[in-house]
RNA sequence: GCUCGUGUGGUGUAGUUCGGUCCAUCAUGUCGCCCUCUCGAGGCGACGACCCGGGUUCAAAUCCCGGCACGAGCACCA
Protein backbone atom coordinates (compact mmCIF):
# COMPACT_ATOMS: atom_id res chain seq x y z
CA UNK A 1 0.00 0.00 0.00
CA UNK A 2 1.41 3.21 -1.18
CA UNK A 3 1.61 5.79 1.62
CA UNK A 4 -0.96 8.15 2.01
CA UNK A 5 -1.14 11.50 1.74
CA UNK A 6 -2.67 12.95 5.04
CA UNK A 7 -3.12 16.03 3.51
CA UNK A 8 -5.23 14.88 1.02
CA UNK A 9 -7.44 12.81 3.85
CA UNK A 10 -8.18 16.70 5.04
CA UNK A 11 -8.93 18.28 1.91
CA UNK A 12 -12.33 20.20 2.74
CA UNK A 13 -15.08 19.46 -0.32
CA UNK A 14 -16.08 23.05 -1.37
CA UNK A 15 -19.16 24.53 -0.88
CA UNK A 16 -21.94 25.87 -2.80
CA UNK A 17 -22.99 29.23 -2.02
CA UNK A 18 -26.35 29.53 -0.77
CA UNK A 19 -28.83 32.35 -1.34
CA UNK A 20 -28.80 35.20 -3.39
CA UNK A 21 -25.18 36.73 -4.81
CA UNK A 22 -24.01 40.00 -3.07
CA UNK A 23 -25.30 43.28 -4.58
CA UNK A 24 -22.91 45.37 -5.80
CA UNK A 25 -22.22 48.52 -3.96
CA UNK A 26 -25.25 48.00 -1.41
CA UNK A 27 -25.86 50.03 1.46
CA UNK A 28 -27.59 48.26 4.40
CA UNK A 29 -30.54 50.02 5.05
CA UNK A 30 -30.73 52.01 1.73
CA UNK A 31 -31.21 49.50 -0.94
CA UNK A 32 -34.12 50.50 -2.87
CA UNK A 33 -35.54 47.31 -5.51
CA UNK A 34 -38.43 47.67 -7.90
CA UNK A 35 -40.74 45.13 -9.81
CA UNK A 36 -42.75 46.67 -12.31
CA UNK A 37 -45.23 44.58 -14.40
CA UNK A 38 -47.74 45.34 -16.93
CA UNK A 39 -51.34 44.99 -15.18
CA UNK A 40 -52.66 43.36 -17.55
CA UNK A 41 -53.59 40.41 -16.03
CA UNK A 42 -52.58 38.25 -12.67
CA UNK A 43 -48.80 37.44 -11.91
CA UNK A 44 -47.87 34.08 -13.53
CA UNK A 45 -45.03 32.21 -12.62
CA UNK A 46 -42.07 33.88 -14.24
CA UNK A 47 -43.54 36.76 -12.25
CA UNK A 48 -42.73 34.77 -9.37
CA UNK A 49 -38.90 35.35 -10.02
CA UNK A 50 -39.33 38.93 -9.90
CA UNK A 51 -40.86 39.04 -7.16
CA UNK A 52 -38.81 36.50 -5.13
CA UNK A 53 -35.64 37.65 -6.28
CA UNK A 54 -36.22 41.70 -4.84
CA UNK A 55 -38.12 41.07 -2.39
CA UNK A 56 -35.16 38.56 -1.04
CA UNK A 57 -32.85 41.70 -1.21
CA UNK A 58 -34.71 44.06 0.20
CA UNK A 59 -35.08 41.68 2.92
CA UNK A 60 -31.23 40.86 3.19
CA UNK A 61 -30.39 44.70 2.88
CA UNK A 62 -32.96 46.38 5.19
CA UNK A 63 -34.13 47.92 1.95
CA UNK A 64 -37.54 48.51 0.20
CA UNK A 65 -39.46 46.74 -2.83
CA UNK A 66 -41.39 49.63 -5.02
CA UNK A 67 -44.39 47.54 -6.45
CA UNK A 68 -44.78 49.60 -10.15
CA UNK A 69 -47.72 48.92 -12.31
CA UNK A 70 -46.34 50.30 -15.62
CA UNK A 71 -49.14 50.89 -17.46
CA UNK A 72 -48.45 53.79 -19.61
CA UNK A 73 -50.11 52.10 -22.75
CA UNK A 74 -53.55 51.65 -23.53
CA UNK A 75 -53.42 50.52 -27.09
CA UNK A 76 -50.91 47.72 -27.65
CA UNK A 77 -50.92 46.05 -24.14
CA UNK A 78 -54.22 47.46 -22.46
CA UNK A 79 -54.41 47.54 -18.66
CA UNK A 80 -56.93 45.73 -16.62
CA UNK A 81 -58.50 47.39 -14.40
CA UNK A 82 -58.77 44.35 -11.77
CA UNK A 83 -55.01 43.24 -12.63
CA UNK A 84 -53.99 45.97 -10.25
CA UNK A 85 -55.77 44.40 -7.26
CA UNK A 86 -54.92 41.02 -8.55
CA UNK A 87 -51.57 41.33 -8.93
CA UNK A 88 -51.32 43.03 -5.04
CA UNK A 89 -52.59 40.15 -3.57
CA UNK A 90 -50.61 37.84 -6.06
CA UNK A 91 -47.15 40.03 -4.32
CA UNK A 92 -48.65 39.72 -0.88
CA UNK A 93 -49.30 36.28 -1.21
CA UNK A 94 -45.82 35.37 -2.33
CA UNK A 95 -43.60 37.29 -0.04
CA UNK A 96 -46.15 37.48 3.05
CA UNK A 97 -45.91 41.02 3.01
CA UNK A 98 -47.80 43.95 1.30
CA UNK A 99 -45.03 46.32 -1.51
CA UNK A 100 -42.83 48.90 0.83
CA UNK A 101 -44.36 51.32 -1.97
CA UNK A 102 -46.92 50.62 -4.68
CA UNK A 103 -47.18 53.26 -7.58
CA UNK A 104 -49.23 53.45 -10.32
CA UNK A 105 -47.65 55.32 -13.67
CA UNK A 106 -50.79 56.62 -14.98
CA UNK A 107 -51.58 58.35 -12.13
CA UNK A 108 -47.77 59.20 -11.81
CA UNK A 109 -48.51 61.12 -15.46
CA UNK A 110 -47.60 65.28 -14.48
CA UNK A 111 -44.35 64.17 -13.59
CA UNK A 112 -43.17 62.40 -16.75
CA UNK A 113 -44.95 65.13 -18.77
CA UNK A 114 -42.82 67.67 -16.40
CA UNK A 115 -39.73 65.87 -17.26
CA UNK A 116 -40.26 66.06 -20.99
CA UNK A 117 -40.73 69.32 -20.88
CA UNK A 118 -38.07 70.19 -19.12
CA UNK A 119 -36.03 67.75 -22.06
CA UNK A 120 -37.41 70.20 -24.64
CA UNK A 121 -36.69 73.05 -22.77
CA UNK A 122 -33.12 71.33 -21.62
CA UNK A 123 -32.57 70.92 -25.64
CA UNK A 124 -31.70 67.25 -25.26
CA UNK A 125 -34.80 66.02 -26.52
CA UNK A 126 -37.09 67.39 -29.61
CA UNK A 127 -40.12 66.74 -31.60
CA UNK A 128 -40.03 64.89 -34.08
CA UNK A 129 -42.88 64.59 -36.83
CA UNK A 130 -41.12 62.04 -39.09
CA UNK A 131 -43.23 58.51 -40.13
CA UNK A 132 -41.82 55.90 -38.10
CA UNK A 133 -40.60 54.46 -41.60
CA UNK A 134 -38.77 57.20 -42.27
CA UNK A 135 -37.01 57.61 -39.06
CA UNK A 136 -35.81 54.21 -38.80
CA UNK A 137 -34.43 54.88 -42.43
CA UNK A 138 -32.13 58.06 -41.27
CA UNK A 139 -31.41 56.18 -38.37
CA UNK A 140 -29.75 52.59 -39.95
CA UNK A 141 -27.69 55.31 -42.22
CA UNK A 142 -26.47 57.54 -38.99
CA UNK A 143 -28.45 60.24 -40.78
CA UNK A 144 -30.41 62.89 -38.06
CA UNK A 145 -33.31 63.75 -38.98
CA UNK A 146 -34.68 67.26 -40.16
CA UNK A 147 -36.72 67.52 -37.27
CA UNK A 148 -33.64 67.49 -35.01
CA UNK A 149 -31.80 70.61 -35.50
CA UNK A 150 -35.21 72.92 -35.00
CA UNK A 151 -35.20 75.22 -32.19
CA UNK A 152 -36.18 74.86 -28.49
CA UNK A 153 -39.00 77.22 -28.79
CA UNK A 154 -40.32 75.30 -32.29
CA UNK A 155 -40.02 72.30 -29.97
CA UNK A 156 -42.09 73.34 -26.95
CA UNK A 157 -44.75 74.92 -29.26
CA UNK A 158 -44.93 71.21 -31.14
CA UNK A 159 -45.45 69.63 -27.41
CA UNK A 160 -48.22 72.33 -26.61
CA UNK A 161 -49.67 70.91 -29.85
CA UNK A 162 -48.90 67.36 -28.87
CA UNK A 163 -50.07 67.82 -25.28
CA UNK A 164 -53.21 69.46 -25.84
CA UNK A 165 -54.42 66.61 -28.41
CA UNK A 166 -54.07 69.14 -31.52
CA UNK A 167 -51.56 66.26 -33.34
CA UNK A 168 -52.86 63.20 -34.23
CA UNK A 169 -51.46 59.84 -33.24
CA UNK A 170 -48.48 58.77 -35.38
CA UNK A 171 -47.79 62.20 -36.37
CA UNK A 172 -45.43 63.04 -33.87
CA UNK A 173 -43.05 62.16 -31.22
CA UNK A 174 -40.72 62.94 -28.56
CA UNK A 175 -36.97 61.90 -28.59
CA UNK A 176 -34.15 61.74 -26.63
CA UNK A 177 -31.18 62.96 -28.24
CA UNK A 178 -28.22 60.68 -28.33
CA UNK A 179 -25.08 60.67 -30.50
CA UNK A 180 -25.95 59.36 -34.16
CA UNK A 181 -22.93 57.59 -34.44
CA UNK A 182 -23.50 55.18 -31.81
CA UNK A 183 -22.55 52.02 -33.44
CA UNK A 184 -25.69 50.50 -31.81
CA UNK A 185 -28.41 51.40 -34.37
CA UNK A 186 -31.57 50.49 -31.48
CA UNK A 187 -30.00 53.37 -29.19
CA UNK A 188 -30.15 56.43 -31.58
CA UNK A 189 -32.31 58.99 -31.08
CA UNK A 190 -34.56 56.70 -29.55
CA UNK A 191 -38.37 57.47 -28.67
CA UNK A 192 -39.71 58.93 -25.51
CA UNK A 193 -43.21 59.50 -25.37
CA UNK A 194 -45.74 59.21 -28.39
CA UNK A 195 -49.20 60.45 -28.87
CA UNK A 196 -52.01 58.15 -27.67
CA UNK A 197 -55.71 59.59 -27.72
CA UNK A 198 -57.78 56.32 -26.85
CA UNK A 199 -59.13 56.29 -23.34
CA UNK A 200 -56.98 54.89 -20.86
CA UNK A 201 -58.82 52.72 -18.20
CA UNK A 202 -57.67 54.24 -15.02
CA UNK A 203 -57.51 57.91 -15.75
CA UNK A 204 -59.71 57.99 -19.00
CA UNK A 205 -58.93 61.26 -21.67
CA UNK A 206 -56.87 62.97 -19.72
CA UNK A 207 -53.78 62.59 -21.44
CA UNK A 208 -52.73 62.57 -25.35
CA UNK A 209 -49.42 61.94 -24.74
CA UNK A 210 -47.82 59.11 -23.09
CA UNK A 211 -44.39 58.18 -22.00
CA UNK A 212 -42.46 55.11 -23.20
CA UNK A 213 -41.48 52.30 -20.89
CA UNK A 214 -37.73 53.26 -21.48
CA UNK A 215 -38.58 56.79 -20.70
CA UNK A 216 -41.30 56.23 -17.57
CA UNK A 217 -39.38 54.07 -16.24
CA UNK A 218 -36.26 55.86 -16.08
CA UNK A 219 -38.11 59.17 -14.65
CA UNK A 220 -39.84 57.04 -11.92
CA UNK A 221 -36.86 54.84 -10.85
CA UNK A 222 -34.85 58.40 -10.11
CA UNK A 223 -38.16 59.85 -8.57
CA UNK A 224 -38.29 56.61 -6.26
CA UNK A 225 -34.56 56.82 -5.42
CA UNK A 226 -34.26 52.83 -7.06
CA UNK A 227 -30.61 51.90 -5.97
CA UNK A 228 -30.95 48.39 -8.10
CA UNK A 229 -32.23 47.64 -10.80
CA UNK A 230 -32.83 43.96 -11.70
CA UNK A 231 -34.62 43.32 -14.97
CA UNK A 232 -34.41 40.53 -18.19
CA UNK A 233 -31.34 40.54 -19.87
CA UNK A 234 -34.01 41.45 -23.12
CA UNK A 235 -34.45 45.08 -21.31
CA UNK A 236 -30.17 45.54 -22.09
CA UNK A 237 -30.83 48.36 -24.23
CA UNK A 238 -32.97 49.71 -22.20
CA UNK A 239 -30.51 50.51 -19.48
CA UNK A 240 -28.39 52.12 -22.24
CA UNK A 241 -30.93 54.08 -23.65
CA UNK A 242 -31.71 55.51 -19.85
CA UNK A 243 -28.21 55.82 -18.83
CA UNK A 244 -27.86 58.37 -21.73
CA UNK A 245 -30.95 60.22 -20.49
CA UNK A 246 -29.64 60.09 -16.81
CA UNK A 247 -26.71 61.88 -18.06
CA UNK A 248 -28.40 64.40 -19.44
CA UNK A 249 -30.34 65.04 -16.68
CA UNK A 250 -26.92 64.82 -14.37
CA UNK A 251 -28.34 62.01 -12.35
CA UNK A 252 -26.53 58.52 -11.47
CA UNK A 253 -28.01 55.50 -12.73
CA UNK A 254 -28.82 52.68 -10.40
CA UNK A 255 -26.87 49.29 -10.35
CA UNK A 256 -28.19 46.41 -13.14
CA UNK A 257 -28.36 43.00 -13.18
CA UNK A 258 -29.83 41.09 -15.19
CA UNK A 259 -31.04 37.72 -15.86
CA UNK A 260 -32.21 35.16 -18.80
CA UNK A 261 -35.21 33.69 -20.17
CA UNK A 262 -36.83 31.08 -18.46
CA UNK A 263 -39.59 28.32 -19.92
CA UNK A 264 -40.95 25.53 -17.33
CA UNK A 265 -40.67 22.60 -19.79
CA UNK A 266 -44.25 21.82 -18.28
CA UNK A 267 -46.00 24.89 -19.55
CA UNK A 268 -44.04 26.70 -22.40
CA UNK A 269 -43.85 30.37 -21.83
CA UNK A 270 -45.96 32.63 -20.05
CA UNK A 271 -47.85 35.05 -22.38
CA UNK A 272 -50.01 36.83 -20.18
CA UNK A 273 -51.99 38.71 -23.47
CA UNK A 274 -51.84 34.61 -24.98
CA UNK A 275 -53.44 33.43 -21.27
CA UNK A 276 -56.42 36.09 -21.54
CA UNK A 277 -57.23 35.07 -25.16
CA UNK A 278 -57.52 31.67 -24.53
CA UNK A 279 -59.68 32.24 -21.29
CA UNK A 280 -61.86 34.72 -23.34
CA UNK A 281 -62.00 32.17 -25.83
CA UNK A 282 -63.15 29.60 -23.31
CA UNK A 283 -60.33 27.41 -23.46
CA UNK A 284 -59.38 27.81 -19.88
CA UNK A 285 -61.69 28.13 -17.17
CA UNK A 286 -60.20 31.71 -15.62
CA UNK A 287 -57.07 32.83 -14.54
CA UNK A 288 -56.74 29.89 -11.92
CA UNK A 289 -57.62 27.58 -14.20
CA UNK A 290 -55.06 24.17 -13.04
CA UNK A 291 -53.83 24.05 -16.16
CA UNK A 292 -52.61 27.78 -16.34
CA UNK A 293 -48.73 28.50 -14.70
CA UNK A 294 -50.30 31.51 -12.69
CA UNK A 295 -49.91 32.41 -9.48
CA UNK A 296 -53.54 31.83 -8.91
CA UNK A 297 -54.07 28.56 -10.29
CA UNK A 298 -50.44 27.43 -8.44
CA UNK A 299 -51.84 28.20 -5.37
CA UNK A 300 -55.56 27.00 -5.98
CA UNK A 301 -53.48 23.42 -6.65
CA UNK A 302 -52.06 23.63 -3.15
CA UNK A 303 -48.14 25.31 -4.36
CA UNK A 304 -46.63 26.69 -1.05
CA UNK A 305 -45.56 30.65 -1.20
CA UNK A 306 -41.95 29.74 0.64
CA UNK A 307 -41.55 26.82 -1.91
CA UNK A 308 -41.84 28.87 -4.79
CA UNK A 309 -39.72 31.83 -3.40
CA UNK A 310 -36.78 29.15 -2.17
CA UNK A 311 -36.84 27.72 -5.70
CA UNK A 312 -36.47 30.75 -7.56
CA UNK A 313 -33.54 32.22 -4.88
CA UNK A 314 -31.93 28.41 -5.42
CA UNK A 315 -31.75 29.16 -9.17
CA UNK A 316 -30.30 32.47 -8.41
CA UNK A 317 -29.88 35.54 -11.03
CA UNK A 318 -28.01 34.45 -13.68
CA UNK A 319 -27.88 35.53 -17.29
CA UNK A 320 -28.08 31.89 -18.67
CA UNK A 321 -31.78 31.47 -21.12
CA UNK A 322 -32.78 28.72 -19.12
CA UNK A 323 -35.41 25.50 -19.12
CA UNK A 324 -36.58 24.25 -15.84
CA UNK A 325 -38.77 21.08 -15.27
CA UNK A 326 -41.84 21.35 -13.27
CA UNK A 327 -40.52 18.70 -11.36
CA UNK A 328 -37.74 20.72 -9.36
CA UNK A 329 -40.14 22.92 -8.22
CA UNK A 330 -42.57 19.97 -7.16
CA UNK A 331 -39.36 18.65 -5.35
CA UNK A 332 -39.39 21.91 -3.21
CA UNK A 333 -42.71 22.35 -2.65
CA UNK A 334 -43.40 18.34 -1.52
CA UNK A 335 -40.47 18.98 0.94
CA UNK A 336 -42.25 22.51 2.57
CA UNK A 337 -45.47 21.11 2.54
CA UNK A 338 -45.19 17.47 3.82
CA UNK A 339 -44.79 18.02 7.26
CA UNK A 340 -48.38 19.37 7.33
CA UNK A 341 -50.16 17.30 5.37
CA UNK A 342 -52.47 14.46 6.86
CA UNK A 343 -52.58 11.12 4.76
CA UNK A 344 -55.66 9.67 3.49
CA UNK A 345 -56.38 6.57 1.39
CA UNK A 346 -57.76 7.49 -2.05
CA UNK A 347 -58.76 3.55 -4.02
CA UNK A 348 -59.10 4.03 -7.92
CA UNK A 349 -60.98 1.28 -9.19
CA UNK A 350 -61.82 0.04 -6.24
CA UNK A 351 -62.60 -4.08 -5.93
CA UNK A 352 -64.13 -4.86 -2.74
CA UNK A 353 -63.22 -7.94 -0.73
CA UNK A 354 -64.59 -9.62 2.04
CA UNK A 355 -62.13 -9.30 5.31
CA UNK A 356 -62.03 -12.57 6.97
CA UNK A 357 -60.30 -12.46 10.45
CA UNK A 358 -59.65 -15.08 12.96
CA UNK A 359 -60.64 -14.44 16.90
CA UNK A 360 -57.52 -14.66 18.42
CA UNK A 361 -55.80 -12.64 20.96
CA UNK A 362 -53.19 -10.24 18.57
CA UNK A 363 -56.76 -9.57 16.94
CA UNK A 364 -56.85 -5.78 16.97
CA UNK A 365 -60.84 -5.55 17.25
CA UNK A 366 -63.35 -3.71 14.92
CA UNK A 367 -62.20 -0.36 15.76
CA UNK A 368 -58.28 0.52 14.56
CA UNK A 369 -56.25 3.83 14.47
CA UNK A 370 -54.04 5.01 12.07
CA UNK A 371 -51.76 8.25 12.74
CA UNK A 372 -52.35 10.96 10.60
CA UNK A 373 -48.44 11.39 9.57
CA UNK A 374 -46.09 8.91 9.61
CA UNK A 375 -43.61 10.13 11.54
CA UNK A 376 -45.91 11.89 14.05
CA UNK A 377 -45.37 15.31 12.11
CA UNK A 378 -48.89 15.74 13.28
CA UNK A 379 -50.51 14.33 16.42
CA UNK A 380 -53.60 12.29 16.26
CA UNK A 381 -55.11 9.28 14.43
CA UNK A 382 -57.78 8.42 11.99
CA UNK A 383 -60.38 6.13 13.65
CA UNK A 384 -61.24 3.22 11.22
CA UNK A 385 -64.69 1.09 11.82
CA UNK A 386 -64.20 -2.82 9.99
CA UNK A 387 -67.56 -3.65 11.09
CA UNK A 388 -68.89 -4.07 7.50
CA UNK A 389 -66.29 -6.85 7.29
CA UNK A 390 -65.87 -5.41 4.07
CA UNK A 391 -62.83 -3.40 2.20
CA UNK A 392 -61.52 -1.67 -0.76
CA UNK A 393 -58.26 -1.94 -2.36
CA UNK A 394 -57.33 -0.93 -5.87
CA UNK A 395 -57.71 -3.44 -8.43
CA UNK A 396 -54.32 -3.51 -9.33
CA UNK A 397 -52.79 -4.46 -5.99
CA UNK A 398 -56.31 -7.14 -5.54
CA UNK A 399 -54.51 -8.94 -8.84
CA UNK A 400 -51.64 -10.22 -6.03
CA UNK A 401 -52.60 -12.90 -4.05
CA UNK A 402 -50.43 -11.87 -0.68
CA UNK A 403 -50.64 -8.20 -0.19
CA UNK A 404 -50.19 -6.15 3.28
CA UNK A 405 -52.95 -3.99 4.09
CA UNK A 406 -51.10 -1.12 5.51
CA UNK A 407 -50.97 -0.82 9.11
CA UNK A 408 -53.40 -3.79 9.93
CA UNK A 409 -52.32 -7.30 8.59
CA UNK A 410 -50.76 -10.03 5.72
CA UNK A 411 -54.13 -11.20 3.71
CA UNK A 412 -54.06 -13.57 1.12
CA UNK A 413 -56.59 -12.70 -1.17
CA UNK A 414 -58.30 -15.49 -3.38
CA UNK A 415 -61.49 -15.63 -4.49
CA UNK A 416 -62.33 -11.62 -3.55
CA UNK A 417 -61.83 -12.60 0.27
CA UNK A 418 -59.11 -10.89 2.47
CA UNK A 419 -58.26 -13.43 4.61
CA UNK A 420 -56.07 -12.46 7.43
CA UNK A 421 -52.74 -14.44 7.49
CA UNK A 422 -50.67 -12.21 10.28
CA UNK A 423 -51.01 -9.16 12.21
CA UNK A 424 -47.56 -8.54 12.10
CA UNK A 425 -45.36 -7.96 8.89
CA UNK A 426 -44.24 -12.21 8.41
CA UNK A 427 -42.49 -11.84 4.84
CA UNK A 428 -41.89 -8.94 2.10
CA UNK A 429 -45.24 -9.00 0.24
CA UNK A 430 -46.11 -5.40 -1.01
CA UNK A 431 -47.91 -3.10 1.58
CA UNK A 432 -51.02 -1.58 -0.03
CA UNK A 433 -53.32 0.74 0.64
CA UNK A 434 -57.05 0.23 1.53
CA UNK A 435 -59.82 1.25 3.05
CA UNK A 436 -63.22 -0.13 4.91
CA UNK A 437 -66.05 -0.30 2.85
CA UNK A 438 -68.33 1.91 5.33
CA UNK A 439 -66.18 4.59 6.06
CA UNK A 440 -65.33 5.47 1.54
CA UNK A 441 -67.04 8.10 0.18
CA UNK A 442 -66.45 8.71 -3.84
CA UNK A 443 -64.14 11.18 -4.75
CA UNK A 444 -62.99 12.96 -8.24
CA UNK A 445 -59.45 13.75 -8.90
CA UNK A 446 -58.52 16.13 -11.26
CA UNK A 447 -55.33 16.11 -12.74
CA UNK A 448 -53.80 18.60 -15.10
CA UNK A 449 -51.47 17.41 -17.61
CA UNK A 450 -50.58 19.96 -20.22
CA UNK A 451 -53.53 21.20 -22.38
CA UNK A 452 -56.02 18.18 -20.76
CA UNK A 453 -57.40 18.14 -17.40
CA UNK A 454 -57.53 14.40 -16.65
CA UNK A 455 -60.11 13.05 -14.24
CA UNK A 456 -59.67 10.00 -11.90
CA UNK A 457 -62.50 8.10 -9.69
CA UNK A 458 -62.03 6.74 -6.84
CA UNK A 459 -63.30 5.57 -3.06
CA UNK A 460 -61.79 8.16 -0.70
CA UNK A 461 -61.21 7.84 3.06
CA UNK A 462 -64.30 9.67 4.49
CA UNK A 463 -62.28 10.97 7.56
CA UNK A 464 -62.19 14.46 8.85
CA UNK A 465 -61.79 15.74 5.66
CA UNK A 466 -62.23 19.82 4.99
CA UNK A 467 -62.40 21.63 2.03
CA UNK A 468 -59.29 23.91 1.51
CA UNK A 469 -57.48 21.37 3.11
CA UNK A 470 -53.84 19.95 1.59
CA UNK A 471 -53.49 15.78 2.03
CA UNK A 472 -51.22 13.08 0.77
CA UNK A 473 -53.33 10.35 -0.77
CA UNK A 474 -51.18 7.16 0.15
CA UNK A 475 -48.70 6.08 -2.49
CA UNK A 476 -50.65 8.07 -4.80
CA UNK A 477 -49.59 11.71 -3.79
CA UNK A 478 -50.33 15.04 -2.43
CA UNK A 479 -53.99 17.05 -3.83
CA UNK A 480 -56.62 19.15 -2.12
CA UNK A 481 -59.78 18.91 -1.11
CA UNK A 482 -61.50 21.61 -3.35
CA UNK A 483 -65.38 20.84 -2.93
CA UNK A 484 -67.14 18.40 -0.36
CA UNK A 485 -70.96 18.49 -1.57
CA UNK A 486 -73.22 16.29 0.58
CA UNK A 487 -74.25 13.90 -2.76
CA UNK A 488 -71.51 14.49 -5.15
CA UNK A 489 -68.37 12.64 -4.89
CA UNK A 490 -65.75 14.77 -2.80
CA UNK A 491 -63.43 16.99 -5.71
CA UNK A 492 -59.75 16.60 -5.39
CA UNK A 493 -57.40 18.39 -7.33
CA UNK A 494 -54.10 16.75 -8.35
CA UNK A 495 -50.94 18.74 -6.84
CA UNK A 496 -47.65 16.69 -7.31
CA UNK A 497 -46.39 13.34 -6.11
C1' G B 1 -27.37 42.72 -41.47
C1' C B 2 -26.02 45.80 -37.06
C1' U B 3 -25.63 45.69 -31.66
C1' C B 4 -25.49 43.19 -27.08
C1' G B 5 -25.21 38.89 -24.09
C1' U B 6 -24.47 33.68 -22.57
C1' G B 7 -21.79 28.91 -22.89
C1' U B 8 -19.99 23.71 -16.13
C1' G B 9 -23.36 16.50 -15.86
C1' G B 10 -30.36 15.05 -18.56
C1' U B 11 -32.01 19.82 -15.99
C1' G B 12 -30.72 23.93 -12.84
C1' U B 13 -26.72 25.82 -10.03
C1' A B 14 -21.57 26.68 -6.97
C1' G B 15 -16.72 27.86 -8.15
C1' U B 16 -14.42 32.24 -12.65
C1' U B 17 -13.14 38.87 -9.38
C1' C B 18 -7.14 37.83 -7.07
C1' G B 19 -4.82 30.69 -11.83
C1' G B 20 -3.01 25.96 -7.64
C1' U B 21 -6.75 24.16 -1.84
C1' C B 22 -11.47 21.73 -8.23
C1' C B 23 -9.41 13.97 -9.97
C1' A B 24 -15.00 20.48 -9.84
C1' U B 25 -20.44 22.05 -5.24
C1' C B 26 -25.39 21.30 -4.21
C1' A B 27 -30.26 20.26 -5.81
C1' U B 28 -33.30 17.84 -9.19
C1' G B 29 -33.32 13.50 -12.34
C1' U B 30 -32.09 8.40 -13.64
C1' C B 31 -30.45 3.63 -11.91
C1' G B 32 -29.36 0.11 -7.96
C1' C B 33 -29.66 -1.65 -2.94
C1' C B 34 -32.07 -1.48 1.97
C1' C B 35 -36.59 -0.78 4.62
C1' U B 36 -39.50 -3.70 11.55
C1' C B 37 -45.46 -1.03 7.63
C1' U B 38 -46.92 4.86 1.66
C1' C B 39 -41.68 -0.03 -3.79
C1' G B 40 -45.04 7.21 -6.60
C1' A B 41 -42.64 7.50 0.88
C1' G B 42 -38.01 7.07 3.73
C1' G B 43 -32.53 5.57 4.13
C1' C B 44 -27.95 4.49 1.51
C1' G B 45 -25.09 4.35 -2.83
C1' A B 46 -23.97 4.94 -7.95
C1' C B 47 -24.28 7.66 -12.69
C1' G B 48 -23.17 12.11 -15.04
C1' A B 49 -20.15 18.26 -16.85
C1' C B 50 -15.93 22.71 -17.31
C1' C B 51 -18.57 24.47 -26.02
C1' C B 52 -14.13 23.70 -29.48
C1' G B 53 -8.98 24.92 -30.94
C1' G B 54 -4.63 27.35 -29.87
C1' G B 55 -1.55 30.31 -26.39
C1' U B 56 0.66 32.02 -21.51
C1' U B 57 2.24 29.13 -17.09
C1' C B 58 5.54 24.52 -13.06
C1' A B 59 -0.01 24.85 -12.85
C1' A B 60 -6.12 27.09 -16.45
C1' A B 61 -13.24 25.84 -15.42
C1' U B 62 -10.60 30.30 -13.97
C1' C B 63 -6.04 34.64 -17.91
C1' C B 64 -5.22 35.82 -23.58
C1' C B 65 -6.43 34.97 -28.88
C1' G B 66 -9.45 32.65 -32.55
C1' G B 67 -13.63 29.79 -33.76
C1' C B 68 -18.48 27.60 -32.91
C1' A B 69 -23.30 27.31 -30.76
C1' C B 70 -27.43 29.47 -28.58
C1' G B 71 -30.33 33.71 -27.09
C1' A B 72 -31.94 38.81 -27.00
C1' G B 73 -32.56 43.99 -28.86
C1' C B 74 -32.87 46.93 -33.41
C1' A B 75 -41.79 48.74 -31.82
C1' C B 76 -44.86 55.57 -31.82
C1' C B 77 -45.29 47.25 -26.56
C1' A B 78 -44.00 46.24 -21.62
Amino acid sequence: MAATNPEALHREKQKKRVGLKELPNAEQGKVVLRFAPNPNGPLTLGHARGVSINSEYAKMYHGKVVLRFDDTDSKVKPPMPAAYDWIKSDYEWLTGTKADIIIRASERMPVYLDHAEQMLAGGFGYVCRCSATDFKKLRDGKDACPCRPRSIEDNLIDWKLMIEGNIAEGEAVVRVKTDMDLPNPALRDWPALRIQHSTHPMVGERYKVWPLLDFQSAIEDHQQGVTHIIRGKDLMDSTRKQTILYSHFGWTYPETLYWGRVKVHDFGGFSTSGMRTDIENGIYSGWDDARLPTLRALRRRGFNATALRAFWIDLGLTQKDISVSLQTIEAFNAKEIDANCERRAFVRNAVCLDLITEIDESNPGDIISISKHPDGAIEGSRIWNLGSRKILVEKQDAEIETIRLKDYADISNINGKAIVQSWDRSDKRPIVHWIPENMAREAELSIPHGMELRSVNGMIEDYELKIGQIIQLERVGFAKIESLTDDLPVKLIWLHS
